[in-house]
DNA sequence: GTCCTAAGCTGAACCACCGTCAGATCCAGC
DNA sequence: GCTGGATCTGACGGTGGTTCAGCTTAGGAC
């Protein structure tokens, strides 16, 4: 448990972290120079992270707490007719912002889900599933109005979306480089999830 | 320009590098262990590779070249009716398949893309813009005869479209684990891929 | 103000890996 | 079996990873 002094000092190594993420590659974010850039020796980083991993790993954490807001968006929202497809477009928007706020950390999230790091994958899980859950209620709730194909299981669908969701504002600038705006992304994107949660065209 | 010999010892080392990265974090993949895993000193590596990331993005180029049948399946299949919803299913098959086969190169070459590397994001480019042209026509093709929103940019929905395929296809595990079967995602995802190319219900 | 103590920090050491180069080894063709 | 170019490697200086013993500092007690 550390003091008032240690807690700044994780802090500061905490924001170096994100800002080196933001900078460098991953692969060669290096303890020593997190250090360096926060005025500190190396040394004093052991002493709050066991290697750079779990450093990330707690910003990540952080980040999760920030997450509800996505989740409550789908709740809150209204989803039948026009104002339904309004909502699935505030979704996108919440997504962009929420990727374009936590990109550095997000993406490192996601490869070390995929390598199969258990932390990484509970964390990101912590942040989507609540996203998930409240999606597949939106989508049961039509389902069972009987608009929607039976045979479709709802949290599928509600997964489905969500990786849409993730990939498109992951790759956002991917998208723009190669001549495809970001609200048009945006607009199709919506379009699909109104589909995909309503069963029915806008 | 390496003779017989030279290109035997380099297919080795992409082997290995191939081996390593799906055995190892991205992040611990050493030259060291590439060369002794293929019996051979770093400095050979060296030789044929400026580093890792140059060996793992040739595995990448040749990974590429085995990427055509996604977009051949697109232009081929038909897509209205019923046989269209086969079609998108075959798709998400492919897919899966593509992913399982290439999943390590694949997660490092999005880690790279997002980081801003040009020559992955190239790649990547050549790799799904392919799939995304030809889904982008047959879009415009349903978007002409009307069925379609015509406000939507049919690049921007196969954008979206392909999105939603990388991303389920590399988190098909994380779904899996998590009580989601790959059955159900298929045919989840089918049915918006129906929808986004054809504008209409199965 | 001085002292004391626990919290916090770091210099230095050791080891692994990187990336390079001069020299050793191999082998195809004569 | 000799030779020249292709191929490989041992060894080295340099950087970063990680640890630990010992130093510094904050701040409470007096």
């Amino acid at each position: 448990m550390p003091g008032r002094r240690g807690l700044a000092t994780r802090q500061r190594l905490l924001e170096c972290t994100a800002d080196m993420l933001r900078s460098t590659s991953y692969r060669d974010v290096k303890v020593i120079d997190i250090a360096r850039e926060a005025g500190t020796s190396p040394a004093t980083f052991y002493q709050y992270f066991a290697d750079v991993e779990a450093a990330i790993l707690m910003l990540a954490e952080q980040m999760t707490s920030d997450g509800h807001r996505l989740a409550m968006l789908i709740r809150q929202g209204p989803w039948k007719g026009k104002a339904g497809l309004a909502t699935a477009t505030a979704l996108c928007d919440t997504f962009f912002e929420f990727w374009e706020e936590y990109r550095s950390i997000l993406r490192v999230m996601d490869l070390a889900t995929e390598e199969g790091d258990r932390r990484f994958h509970q964390i990101r899980t912590r942040l989507l599933n609540e996203v998930n859950v409240a999606l597949t209620d939106a989508v049961a709730q039509f389902q069972e109005s009987g608009r929607h194909p039976r045979e479709l299981d709802p949290t599928a669908t509600a997964a489905v979306l969500v990786s849409m969701l993730a990939h498109v504002a992951a790759h956002q600038y991917g998208f723009e480089f190669w001549g495809i705006r970001t609200k048009d992304l945006r607009d199709s994107m919506a379009r699909q999830i109104y589909w995909g949660v309503t069963g029915q065209k806008a």
